[in-house]
DNA sequence: AAGTTTATCAACCGCGTAACA
DNA sequence: ATGTTACGCGGTTGATAAACT
């Protein structure tokens, strides 16, 4: 028994847009607008397409204001920023960034800022000293998502958004100290591993996965699960504004984005140099939040970073790889 | 020049969930 | 409280262009 499907697909057209189909369509909304229900509007309007594909063409493509191509360094580097808080929240990511939309967002970082940021550890590989752990052993130069882990003579796969997260805080960290990899983690990215009662165990990780995934932010894990929040959300803060925490590991990580996306002695280049501000208009009822700036004991903002079965389940990839 | 591989990006698909009856 | 509908999102696919052999 599958989903019903939304329309019926043997009238529906599929494919690339004409023209006149997208004459049709910007003419009708900007003269109607939407009317609060895109599954009519194509019959409203004549169209042989499904309202989910009108949405998605208005969106992404016929609505004004919509730039495409040619991505700035500074809009590179709040992509980097926010994919390495928050991850792939294009939706959240593309928000940040007037007239792009999440599924150029989504492309461009799949097919470029990805490729920048990770292939360079590639051509540096040769040319560093390889650390004796797992961390560096196993999935260096390996794509995102390809990368298998021997754990215990068990082979198994991290999620391809860990995998990134971590290649990404090994570039960083090799960067800051390339002696210091054995550490297996950033804090910047990572929440501290000593945080109160070893609840993540890789001797559970099945089991775990399973708990953490399905009871996300009730309090189940109680006083660490909170601290735990709140050290993803301040690590995410970190990451998002290098220029707002005391820490001085902080301060440079704006500068390493952008070293590892434009190469040596690159880091004015973009002139952004500031926090990335995030205003957390996807359903936030208190408008906009800097979210990079509360502390860690206040109460997060709601919709900015939250630990969600998706963090969970990437923080066990993570616990579980490294044997935390 | 022709064939093959790789990169790009528009569009589709299905899931989670908010809104509503 | 429950079921249904539509929306929004992120992952994935497929067509096309560009680069390479």
């Amino acid at each position: 028994m599958g989903r019903a499907p939304c329309c019926d697909k043997a009238t529906v057209k599929k494919g690339p847009w004409s023209p006149e189909e997208d004459a049709m369509l910007k003419n009708y909304i900007e003269q109607h607008g939407t009317g609060g229900n895109w599954i009519a509007l194509p019959h409203k309007i004549g169209l042989k397409r499904c309202g989910k594909s009108c949405r998605l063409r208005w969106l992404n493509y016929l609505r004004p204001n919509i730039k495409h191509g040619d991505f700035t360094p500074e809009e590179d580097s709040i992509i980097c920023s926010l994919y390495i808080s928050i991850g792939s929240r294009w939706s959240i990511i593309a928000a940040q960034l007037p007239g792009r939309t999440d599924n150029d967002v989504k492309n461009y970082w799949n097919t470029k800022l990805k490729k920048r940021l990770l292939g360079r550890r590639k051509d540096r590989g040769h040319h560093h000293h390889r650390s004796q752990s797992a961390t560096a052993t196993a999935e260096d130069d390996l794509p995102a998502g390809d990368a298998m882990n021997d754990s215990g003579g068990e082979q198994r796969s991290l999620s391809a958004s860990a995998m990134e997260r971590i290649q990404l805080c090994m570039q960083l960290q090799e960067l800051q100290n390339p002696l210091a990899m054995h550490q297996h983690h950033n804090p910047l990215l990572w929440p501290n591993k000593d945080h109160g009662n070893n609840s993540f165990n890789s001797n559970s990780s099945s089991s775990m996965n399973v708990t953490v995934a399905e009871h996300g932010l009730s309090s189940s894990l109680g006083d660490h699960h909170q601290q735990l929040n709140g050290q993803l959300e301040s690590a995410a803060a970190m990451a998002a504004s290098p220029s707002s925490g005391e820490n001085s590991n902080v301060v440079t990580i704006e500068a390493e984005l952008q070293e590892l996306l434009y190469g040596e002695g690159s880091q004015g280049r973009g002139g952004g140099g500031g926090a990335v501000i995030v205003d957390c208009d996807v359903g936030a009822p208190q408008g906009d939040v800097d979210w990079w700036s509360y502390d860690q004991g206040k109460q997060s903002p709601v919709n900015c970073w939250d630990f969600t079965p998706e963090t969970s389940s990437m923080f066990q990839d993570y616990t579980s790889v490294y044997d935390i």
